[in-house]
DNA sequence: AAATCGTTCAACCGCTCATCC
DNA sequence: GGGATGAGCGGTTGAACGATT
C-alpha cells in the first residue's frame, strides 16, 4: 500500500499564490493556529494542498520574517555555519531569526557560493580550490582583484572570528543584526498614503515583529480575525488587549524585535533630548510633547486629506506608549506586511531599500541625472508646502509626514534617526523641519 | 525595439524523519 | 515491531525580471 499522497492534486491550485488566498491563509491560521496542514486549506477555503499551505506560509507570510538581502554579518554566519553543518540549510536557518531555510538555501546558491569560487574556495569543502595560477590580470582586472583581496581578508576575519563566534553562543544581537531603518519596507498604508494597498510599493511580507516559529504563533490564542492585507483590520486592533499579559518577548522568549529596537533607541534618545518630557514639560522645553500626546499633528491633516488612519495609528501608538510598561514587542505584531507580489527591483531601485547586485558595486556609480542631484530642495521650498499632503507627494523634498515618528517611520524614504532635510534626532515626534522640536 | 541570455527566488517534488496506534 | 500518517528537509524547476546584444 503506497503512501496517501497529501492531496489528491484534482483541484488544487499551483503556482503563484494570489493575495486573495494570502488574506485567506493568514486569516485562519492568525484565528485557528494550524491543528493539522492537511486540512487547513479545506477550512480555510482554499484549493491548494496542505503543504503547499505551510510552506507559503512558512516561507513567505510568517509574520517574524525579514525580507531583502541577507546582511554581511548574516552572510558570513551562513558561510560558517555552512563550513560546519553543510546544507542542512533548516539547521543553518535556525541561527538566523527571520530567515528561512529556503531563503538561505537561494541565497547561497546565488551569491555566496559563486563569491566562494571566485574567491577561489571551494563552496562545498570550504577549503582553496586547487587550481593553477591565473594569468597575470589585465589592468581592466586590477580593480576586481583588488575586491577580490578584500572579500580574503574579510573571509581570514571570518575564519578567525569562528571560534569565538561559536564559543559565545553566538548570541541573537551579535549574529543577527537589526534591519536598519532604511531598510524598512513602506507598509502598504503607508504606501499608498491612504490606506489602499499600492502593488508597487506594498513590500512582501516585510515584518518587524519578534522571532518565532509557526509552531509558536499556533499557539496563540488569536483574537477575532484579521484579514492582514487590509490594513484597517491591523490598526482597528486593539493591540493592547491582544496581549494583555503577556508581551510578544515573553511569547517569544529572547527575542527582540525590530521594533523593540527602533522604540528603545527612540525612548533613550528622546530621554536624553527632553529629559523633563515625562514630567510633562512645559511647551517652550519640549515643543511638541503635549501636542503629541493630546492629537498628533499627521491627525488633522490626515483628516483634511482623506487619510483617516493616521489618527488611528497614532491612537494605537499612545495607547501601546501609555501601557503599563510591558514590552515594546507586543507592538511589533501591528507591522505584518503582506503585499500582492513579491517586490521587484523596479520598485525599489529608487530607494533606499535598494541594495545594488555585487557585480553593480564592482562598477562605479553612475552619476546622477541632473534632477536627482537635486533632491534636496532649501528647506525654504518644503516649508511653502502647507498640507501634510503636498509635502509626502513631492519627490524633492523632506519624505517625512510632517508630524510623528509613527508615520516618518514607516515611510520608506525617510531616515529613521533624522529626516533628510534637517537634523533632527527627536524620533518620538518628528525628524523634519515641520516639527519645532529642533 | 526586439530577441536572447543570465539571474533570482517562490514554489514544487520526492524523500526522510518523527510520531502515533 | 511495523504500518500509517503528518511534518519537515533539501534539491530542482520555471516564471519573472534584468541585462546584454
Amino acid at each position: 500500500m503506497g503512501r496517501q499522497p497529501c492531496c489528491d492534486k484534482v483541484g488544487v491550485k499551483k503556482g503563484p499564490w494570489t493575495a486573495e488566498e494570502d488574506q485567506k491563509l493568514v486569516g485562519f491560521l492568525l484565528t485557528h493556529g494550524h491543528c493539522c496542514w492537511r486540512v487547513v486549506p479545506k477550512l480555510a477555503g482554499l484549493l491548494r494542498c496542505g503543504k503547499s499551505c505551510r510552506l507559503r506560509w512558512t516561507n513567505y507570510l510568517r509574520p517574524d520574517l525579514k525580507r531583502g538581502l541577507l546582511s554581511d554579518d548574516e552572510e558570513r554566519l551562513v558561510i560558517d555555519l555552512h563550513a560546519q553543518l553543510g546544507n542542512r540549510w533548516s539547521k543553518i536557518a535556525a541561527q538566523l531569526p527571520g530567515r528561512t531555510d529556503n531563503e538561505i538555501k537561494n541565497h547561497w546558491n546565488t551569491h555566496i557560493r559563486k563569491k566562494l569560487v571566485r574567491m577561489g574556495i571551494d563552496p562545498v569543502t570550504h577549503l582553496p580550490l586547487q587550481e593553477p595560477p591565473a594569468p597575470a590580470p589585465a589592468p581592466a582586472e586590477q580593480q576586481e582583484q583588488s575586491h577580490r583581496q578584500q572579500e580574503e581578508l574579510q573571509l581570514q576575519e571570518l575564519q578567525n572570528g569562528r571560534e569565538l563566534i561559536m564559543q559565545e553562543g553566538a548570541g541573537e544581537d551579535d549574529i543577527t543584526p537589526m534591519i536598519q531603518p532604511h531598510e524598512i519596507m513602506p507598509t502598504a498604508a503607508a504606501a499608498s498614503n491612504c490606506g489602499s494597498v499600492s502593488s508597487a510599493h506594498a513590500g512582501s511580507a516585510s515584518v518587524v515583529s519578534p522571532s518565532c516559529s509557526s509552531s509558536a504563533v499556533s499557539g496563540v490564542e488569536w483574537p477575532e480575525p484579521m484579514y492582514l492585507l487590509g490594513m484597517d483590520g491591523i490598526m482597528d486592533a486593539d493591540w493592547g488587549s491582544l496581549f494583555p499579559d503577556t508581551g510578544a518577548s515573553d511569547l517569544y522568549p529572547g527575542s527582540r524585535s525590530h521594533f523593540d529596537f527602533f522604540y528603545d533607541e527612540a525612548m533613550a534618545e528622546a530621554d536624553s533630548r527632553l529629559p523633563s518630557l515625562a514630567e510633562g514639560a512645559e511647551p517652550g522645553d519640549a515643543p511638541e510633547s503635549k501636542e503629541f500626546a493630546a492629537a498628533p499633528r499627521s491627525a488633522e491633516p490626515a483628516a483634511s486629506t482623506g487619510c483617516g488612519n493616521d489618527a488611528k495609528r497614532a491612537a494605537v501608538f499612545r495607547s501601546h506608549e501609555s501601557g503599563s510598561g510591558s514590552s515594546s514587542s507586543n507592538f511589533s505584531f501591528a507591522f505584518p506586511i503582506l503585499a500582492e507580489t513579491s517586490p521587484r527591483k523596479k520598485d525599489l531601485v529608487n530607494t533606499a531599500l535598494y541594495q545594488p547586485l555585487e557585480k553593480e558595486c564592482e562598477q562605479p556609480p553612475p552619476s546622477p541625472p541632473p534632477q536627482q542631484q537635486q533632491l534636496e530642495p532649501p528647506v525654504s521650498a518644503f516649508m511653502e508646502m502647507t498640507t501634510e499632503e503636498e509635502r509626502r507627494s513631492s519627490d524633492t523634498g523632506c519624505c517625512c509626514c510632517g508630524c510623528c515618528w509613527f508615520d516618518c517611520s514607516w515611510w520608506y524614504r525617510c531616515q529613521w534617526w533624522r529626516c533628510g532635510c534637517c537634523s533632527c534626532s527627536c524620533p518620538s515626534f518628528c525628524r523634519c523641519t515641520w516639527c519645532l522640536c529642533t
